[in-house]
DNA sequence: ATACAATCTGAAGTGACTAGAGGTTCAAGA
DNA sequence: TCTTGAACCTCTAGTCACTTCAGATTGTAT
């Protein structure tokens, strides 16, 4: 096993990609934002990516998949580089956003009720109405969250 | 009351902002992007809305809350504007949805639970710990929804 | 008359990518 | 060795629904 043989486990970017399930855009946009350190290059200066960066991005890609905003995620990256550091902060972010998970829900579930109420009034049938839907969203006294807005749910 | 006394129901944008609950520069924009109907304006050029903005703009506000797109909305208000045509189009905006927001339910709760598990394995106690939360974002293997991204949740 | 809050325009910034143009490199087959 | 053609490169701009800013003007109360 010689130097050269070292390098077998290196993969350009479209490998990593496949392997990670992140696109091949969204990659160098995170080297860009710096949460994935720049990787080699070759010669003709291609991307080339070792073990590391394979588990780097799993880490970043499970995250976004569970809501963390990528400022939360260098955050908790830095925690995992330097484990000497209390891991206090990891859980608060953590704690914060199941907080904003379970708001983001109870805000979806009104939602929905509405919605339902809405889309049942008019059912669409062949005759034309005076839409019920349309109604609805012009007379905002019949609907239940009267007092605050819910469009937050969506961000 | 003669033909000025009419236009005293004209309202600046400040005041359409804290009637509807929209901020000021968000009404500019709707505006700009052709959602609310340019209204009459001052001699110095400042705009002054009458009673058909507000009620429009509370159509609009209503719908943003309920998570149409602005484009749906687009849609929805040209139907409302005119009646003659069927309603088929509001109820499939609706329906469609609605099923959009069951879907983003269905995977906000499979995050919930994770976030959960994850967030009771390391209750940020006193004692350092090689921190569980950050080694169960590192290891995809242990987490449920194993086969699909859940980011769609949040767009 | 003056002060000052409200308004105006236009451009740029936000987050987290995505898409496209136009060019270069790599690896496999002939 | 040469030739394809897929994969790669950079850079710019676009997406959505706003928000923020700078710098100028207008409306109104004292």
């Amino acid at each position: 096993m010689s130097d050269r043989k070292n390098l077998e486990r290196v993969v350009p970017i479209g490998v990593l990609a496949e392997q990670t399930g992140v696109k091949v855009e969204t990659i160098r946009y995170y080297e860009q934002v710096e949460l994935l350190p720049p990787p080699e290059r070759t010669e003709g200066n291609q991307r080339r990516y070792g073990r590391r960066h394979v588990e780097r991005l799993a880490f970043i890609k499970h995250a976004r998949d569970l809501g963390f905003s990528v400022d939360s995620i260098r955050t908790l990256l830095k925690l995992s580089d330097s484990p000497d550091l209390p891991c206090d902060q990891a859980h608060a972010i953590s704690v914060a956003h199941l907080g904003e998970v379970r708001h983001k829900i109870a805000r979806l579930r009104s939602l929905e009720k509405e919605l339902e109420r809405i889309a049942a009034t008019c059912s669409g049938g062949v005759n034309a109405c005076d839409c019920a839907i349309i109604e609805a969203l012009a007379d905002h006294s019949q609907c239940a969250h009267h007092q605050g807005g819910v469009a937050d749910a969506w961000r």
